[in-house]
DNA sequence: ACCTGAACACCGTTCAAGT
DNA sequence: ACCTGAACACCGTTCAAGT
């Protein structure tokens, strides 16, 4: 009655599992959620559009990762791999000038975050622990060491480089993410806050009125390397 | 049949309408929202929860703000409030060292977002354009305009400066908000953290490991003003 | 050990209906 | 004009049950 039968062999491509779907496994799950984050941003990553992603329920995730937080906090470090080459290729060259060294890997960091939505979001929390956050910090401590800067200004001076660049790209990412898809939606919502700061009573803001041109002046990227330059410029007061 | 009677007058508190609660406001919302941010932070502040403080649905605060992030925007600029009348008592004494000026602002917006748990999270927005965020604003650019800085410097540097009071909030509201609720969990965490990074094999992240103790030097407070410092001295150098 | 369905206790926003 | 209940389409996390 059964229709089991032991005398011919199983074709190969029925192999008893499920379909083509790949074991869950951490890695699986923090791949899925970076696509998500890229394409939809980090309020897109829910615990159940990746689980959805990987044909499974939310639940099942749990036994990868501990809940949400430290998902987004992989998805983070994984983000940060992506500047641990150049980072490190640049602390070891050590023919380079260390303001240079600084700005490359800030830059290298500030577009990083920049190709990946909001992320930016997850950073705001001090330095990354992650093994890639760690390797970026440390190239950071080795560039600033050999510039000739005492400990303490090492120290407290990736910090504060570490809390710019990410507060940098944050400010930025408000405005790619929300609001307006495209440049031109930018262009007038700008045009529109202008308009709106020039309109205010000129005896009660005297110098917001003068300064809007000023204020509209320079894309982010000005923007960045001039608050840079500021930090660097405090930074080299304090060589011997 | 019916018990209406013209004969005597309804007595006086006796009005007709519903209980006691007061007919629903912008500036009521926005009370009750403030309060819940206060009580248990920013996630905590939904329209569910607004609107059940209030006494009706959620449904109901539609009529007075567009959506969530307009409620979160007004609530951040009733915060600001508290920083109007420091800043433009400062931008108006003309016997104060521009560095103190701006060290008093600063100072005045760190507190005044620090009193009120992670509201920071919505300030990370560019300069704020509430009522009392423009009056900041406009005395940031008296002070730096003062200080014989030219137009473009100054109105980069207030847009640099906002952007570090928030990170620097925002940061610290971070360990304030999650995980720990007192100073000896913070210890603890902290500790750990310490622990783990001397942990670290020291050929791959000596620096990491020699500056354990430099990089856990000096509470939030010395950190703001170290970064600060920092800021100051880099817009000191393009004084004529 | 890993995975699952179902449930719990939440979200922001819309909309037709009421006053 | 303002307010409402109900609904829609979502959340993170837990837990008992399965393999």
């Amino acid at each position: 009655m059964t229709r089991r039968t032991t005398d011919i062999p199983a074709p190969p491509w029925r192999t008893g599992k499920r379909p083509v779907r790949q074991p869950l496994s951490q890695d699986a799950i923090v791949a899925a959620a970076l696509r998500l984050l890229d394409a939809e941003g980090l309020d897109a990553v829910s615990m159940r559009r990746v689980a959805q992603d990987l044909g499974t329920g939310p639940a099942s995730l749990y036994a990868h990762v501990a809940n949400k937080d430290e998902l987004i906090e992989l998805v983070l470090d994984e983000v940060l791999g992506e500047v641990v080459d150049e980072a490190e290729r640049v602390a070891a060259a050590s023919d380079l000038d260390w303001r240079d060294a600084v700005r490359t890997v800030t830059r290298t960091s500030r577009r990083a975050m920049q190709r990946h939505r909001d992320i930016a979001r997850a950073a705001m929390v001090g330095v990354p622990l992650g093994p890639n956050g760690l390797r970026v910090s440390e190239a950071y401590l080795g560039i600033l060491t050999g510039a000739g800067l005492p400990d303490q200004i090492v120290a407290w001076g990736v910090d504060r480089l570490s809390l710019y660049v990410t507060a940098d790209v944050l400010e930025g990412a408000f405005y790619r993410n929300r609001g307006f898809r495209n440049e031109s939606d930018a262009r007038r919502y700008w045009t529109q806050v202008g308009d709106y700061l020039r309109s205010l009573p000129p005896d009660r803001f005297p110098h917001t009125v003068r300064m809007v041109d000023a204020m509209m002046t320079g894309d982010s990227d000005e923007r960045f390397e001039h608050g840079l330059d500021m930090i660097l410029d405090g930074l080299a007061r304090h060589l011997p």
